[in-house]
DNA sequence: AATGAATGAGGGTTCATTCAT
DNA sequence: AATGAATGAACCCTCATTCAT
């Protein structure tokens, strides 16, 4: 029950915030989105900068829950990050709302004073890194520098999410998320696969 | 004499914005950082925010009057856009205040609110899907989606910077900076050129 | 609960603003007046010109509920006219205070950004007017420009409770009060009854 | 030559000031209106406060003048009270802007501030009420407290000008100012004529 | 005399957070 | 657990005034 009003209050932020953005998405908003008053916002979140970190810490474990799912199975690694890329893509599909604060306000506030953010930063990266260290321990791909492989198709998928989803026309917001995996998978995939 | 003043104060702003992010950097406090009362500042700007969009234009302004300038030497271009990209990275590495602005600001705030900032993250991969579609012309690459390449090489870029620019260990981001150009290149041209 | 606190600013901002007049009354002041903080000022009111507003209206509240009150009632419409001014002048005798901001901000600001106000300086008058609508059909006085001759008497009062509560010595001022209505009846009343 | 440009911040400050009031009427806008530098301004008034009362101080010079001519004059008193109050609304009809100002800011500030201001809210009802005691003296009307006359005639003027002169429709304006002069007069003069 | 950039105190308003109910 | 009125520090911005040129 008490998760269920948690939950609540995580769901109008995410509303009001990928409208507003963080700064502007007051408290007394958010707890209006939500139907309940100012105190039990706080109830729930210790100060304003919680709830987002809540948020990002929540895509992070779903997207970790994937990675680790794509762990035990028997499939080629690149294929596995295929399906990581996808999944990404289509989870913003569904809620662009939450794709907007994720490319928002990754980077916004000053470092270590959201350390729910910074893992979401620093951890995505890092599972790309670790299927691409396989892939080449594999040989699927050739050897480079993981770490900035890793961070490009991060960044990539970023600057890709942030356009469609601020993009007016949702026409062009579908089909740029539908059309990217592919055209990045390909463009990455034969950039590593090497001669 | 008036431009000193405003040049001022927008070196004051990005050291101020840099270190704690837009909305802490008060224009109190840029103002005593540059030594002249927050008035003035006002006679220069008309409000916080163009203070921000001024430095966004002022590094598009850096980087358009380059990529002119490539535009009219006689070379292929993709050796034009490792140029433009070794540029940026340049940029940033003697400048790393200017680039965690540049990285943490660009999707911020609300929209149109910022012309100057939408200018920057629509003119700068508008640059790079210039340059590919020439190259495709000429049949230095495949045939692709330019859009979504342009954006995927923006991108790459931002997060890379990012995570240079807030580095702690100086020497990780001097090498990240010095790295990545060559690396993202050789990752993205071997992706692009094609069977 | 909640409109004693209203009212509780209500009267301290009347205190303030009638010694200082309405730009000098900082919303600071009040509060510290009122014993409340800043904030709880803007808990009742969204700007400092709402709290202005809401003290004329209230004026303007009570005169029409006199007004009301004497529409029921049995007499000559000359003898509500004395009646109407009279409550007029002994509530500012009562209150000077209040007499010092109706007199003082009545015409202050630009037209319509003070709709209360404007309500005021235009609905008193108006009952004056009716009231010297009904005198001429009983053919109690002569016919006349009744908006003129409202108008004249309108101001006609204000001029004297201006100088009244104005006044440096105390006793000057309950005199011109004590005095005004009856000169003034006299002067009005003489003047339209016609010959 | 001095003085023209005196003048000119003058008559500057008579359209900003009526347009926008004596609070939003900055000295910048007064200047530029001028096409003068703020500075110059200061050469000419000590305090943006002078300015203000340099206007009433100018209009209560020409009021007095005109006072001053008919004090000569071998004419029925009475006749000379319907003068003075005729030139009055002529020169508001003339020129609003400084009717305006005259009606707005005639009580706003803080008592002895503006002592320019104050002598213009004495002085003419002054004016008015030695008149009044000339005619009782010569029978021409009946007694009466000519103080509370004075300010009763001088307020209702006031109101009638206040109404003309922020009046939407400049038809409404003019005739307001045409027929208020007979009006009023009428209504006084009856009123007191006595028996 | 004229200029207008510089000044900085001060004002209105916001909003994260608390706490008595 | 839920409420929401109260709080007050802090922020952006204005604008009267000055003074070096």
């Amino acid at each position: 029950m008490i998760q269920d009003k948690k939950e609540l209050i995580r769901l109008a932020a995410i509303k009001v915030m990928s409208e507003l953005g963080f700064y502007a998405a007051t408290t007394d908003k958010i707890a209006k989105e939500a139907g309940v008053a100012v105190g039990t916002v706080y109830n729930y979140f210790r100060q304003k900068e919680e709830i987002l970190e809540h948020i990002f810490l929540e895509e992070l474990r779903k997207r970790k829950a994937y990675y680790d799912s794509l762990a035990e199975q028997d499939m080629p690694v690149l294929a596995k990050l295929k399906k990581l890329l996808r999944m990404h893509f289509v989870e913003v599909a569904k809620n662009p709302a939450v794709g907007q604060i994720l490319v928002r306000e990754c980077r916004t506030p000053s470092g270590n004073q959201f350390p729910g953010i910074t893992q979401f930063v620093q951890g995505i990266p890092k599972f790309i890194q670790r299927l691409l260290d396989e892939a080449i321990a594999n040989g699927e791909i050739r050897p480079c520098n993981t770490e900035i492989v890793g961070l490009a198709l991060f960044g990539a998928v970023e600057a890709i999410v942030s356009r469609a989803v601020f993009a007016e026309d949702p026409v062009e917001q579908s089909e740029l998320l539908v059309a990217a995996p592919d055209e990045l998978i390909e463009l990455f995939i034969m950039g590593l696969e090497g001669e």
